[in-house]
DNA sequence: TCATCAAATAACCAGCAGGTTATCAATCAC
DNA sequence: GTGATTGATAACCTGCTGGTTATTTGATGA
């Protein structure tokens, strides 16, 4: 049983992959052609991405007559934050600097 | 110019090197020996990824004597934090903005 | 001084991840 | 039905990453 953090720390590692997913947070739902027009690599290239990402619970897909819509799905988001804090938590126990952290979150 | 975040990512991505980070987070300072002692690989591997590591700013290095302590510097986490609430950002002014047009169209 | 120990570096190897082009499957427009 | 278009899959290649063993450097203590 791989860790929820293990895949998306993998998933996101990835720059163009990154970047797909930064896109559909952005700019909400696209489609696989437009995602690629604006993308350095090829068509099959970002619907391998697609495909990671989706497996990794980060991205919807819709089909939609010939064309499929991916959009980003930012509840698959929490394990990382968990993870996260969880370290901040760690170290909290011997110093105070999670406040300072906390405050970025906040705003 | 690499992004802050892209470099913590691609750091954090290897699973050993995430367990090393992460026994430090937990338990303080070590030295290479005792956490290789506890590492599913050798000393030449827990070397590089703690160089990588330290490259990545998550770890500093303490020598003392012929032994070197590492501990680490979560501080660095810090532009995962803030990428992590950018895409939920993202995510809440897209909401947001739907809201605001639904209610629009409600008058 | 010399043997030992801790950690870093060198040199090397294997597997895989991300890219490509070519092709296939499905849908649409005519 | 035919041809075009959209996206997925296949097959393949290459470079990088993470691992290994062997060696080097530096500190320690007899």
């Amino acid at each position: 049983m791989p860790k929820a953090h293990d895949v998306l720390f993998r998933t996101l590692a990835d720059p163009t992959r990154r970047a797909l997913f930064e896109r559909l947070c952005r700019e909400g739902e696209k489609t696989v052609g437009s995602l690629t027009a604006r993308a350095r690599v090829s068509q099959p290239a970002v619907s391998k991405h697609l495909g990671i990402l989706k497996q990794a619970g980060l991205v919807r897909d819709r089909h939609e007559g010939r064309q499929t819509h991916y959009s980003a799905q930012l509840g698959a988001l929490a394990p990382l934050i968990d993870w996260t804090s969880q370290m901040a938590g760690f170290w909290e126990s011997r110093f105070d600097l999670l406040e300072d952290l906390l405050k970025r979150m906040d705003q």
